[in-house]
DNA sequence: TATCCGTGGGG
DNA sequence: TCCCCAAGGAT
């Protein structure tokens, strides 16, 4: 890399300038020229947005603020009370740090730490996290990178690498773009631009502030970056899961609290790797139809069985269903549940 | 370094 | 229908 090609990667006062005007209105968002965020609302709404589209992360981010409006209040709130608001968001893990994470925080005092190591020793935050926490709450000079800003960044200087290996060079390269003034701005204006203008499939060059600078849009070949490694295939998986019932209660237990869909509330199942469990009660269980879900990294077919409990359950615990909430499983429980409640619905 | 970890919307 | 992928982190 030229080192006049670096330098002449002045994107900052157009990339600004567009930002000023077009600024999404977001619940965690402080417009811009209005003063920096609270480090508590940029920290949760980060850490809900990590692979997570803004319209899901939206009504969760004012539901959780609307519960715990300091971080006090989150750090002294109920491990399953978090893991129910949490549900239907997905990778749990980013719920248990969020917790260890506020008490931590909480118990030195309510104050976030204002560097990025100091960030990034904390549960659940990370490269991106710290570095958008500092520019954002802070107006430090980070440089973040997110799915967005290696986007904006392959394509500025068509970079050809595949992605995941161009990480590297695709942070340098950013690096070398955080200006000083208004860097929190700044980070924000690049995911802006990368979720309207740079988008993944057809980038609307003819909007863009920056396209004068842009080698991928001079070359013609901006929707085609970054370049991507071919993704391993999806396996499939299958299993049983049961919804026992006891008059006006249903069996559910919390699964353990590592791996998938760890910590969260679940009708009792087999593993899902062929392990054969055995049913987690007596009771004349029969099929009701099967459930589809596709994870990260697998896709998963679940037999649902029903049956009235003969007996006192092997495992989990009768909740009655005025305690019962649908909203505090997972997304694959909730299709159990549905399927269950109205089996000829699709 | 590679794998594991959810979910929903858009093309 | 299927595939892509979204403001990543932990191990």
């Amino acid at each position: 890399m030229r080192d006049d090609k670096v330098i002449g990667k002045t994107i900052s006062a157009p990339l600004l300038a567009w930002y000023d005007r077009h600024a999404r209105d977001l619940p965690w968002r402080v417009p811009p020229g209005r003063g920096r965020a609270d480090p508590y609302r940029v920290w949760l709404s980060e850490v809900m947005l990590q692979q997570t589209t803004v319209a899901a992360v939206k009504n969760y981010f004012i539901r959780f603020t609307s519960l715990w409006p300091r971080i006090e209040d989150l750090a002294a709130a109920d491990d399953a009370q978090v893991m129910a608001e949490w549900a239907g968001l997905g990778y749990y893990a980013r719920a248990r740090n969020l917790l260890a994470c506020a008490r931590t925080v909480a118990a030195n005092g309510g104050q976030f730490p204002d560097t990025r190591a100091g960030l990034l020793a904390l549960p659940g935050i990370g490269p991106y996290t710290a570095a958008a926490i500092s520019a954002i709450a802070h107006d430090a000079p980070e440089t973040v990178v997110d799915g967005n800003v290696e986007r904006v960044v392959a394509r500025l200087f068509a970079v050809q690498t595949p992605l995941p290996a161009a990480k590297p060079e695709l942070v340098a390269l950013a690096d070398t773009l955080t200006p000083p003034a208004r860097p929190g701005d700044y980070a924000q204006a690049m995911m802006d631009l990368g979720a309207t203008i740079c988008t993944p499939r057809k980038p609307v060059c003819a909007l863009c502030p920056i396209s004068k600078c842009c080698d991928a849009f001079h070359q013609g070949i901006a929707a085609d970056l970054p370049r991507r490694a071919p993704k391993p295939a999806k396996p499939e998986r299958s299993g049983i899961a049961w919804l026992g019932r006891s008059g006006d209660a249903v069996l559910l237990e919390q699964r353990p609290a590592k791996g998938l869909l760890g910590g969260t509330l679940a009708f009792p199942s087999t593993g899902w790797d062929g392990q054969d469990l055995p049913a987690p009660g007596p009771a004349d269980w029969h099929r009701v139809g099967e459930v589809r879900h596709v994870f990260t990294h697998f896709s998963l077919t679940l037999t649902v069985l029903t049956g009235e409990l003969t007996g006192p359950p092997l495992r989990g615990r009768l909740v009655p269903l005025r305690q019962f909430d649908r909203s505090a499983l997972p997304g694959l429980m909730r299709k159990v549940w549905d399927l269950a409640i109205d089996p000829a619905k699709p």
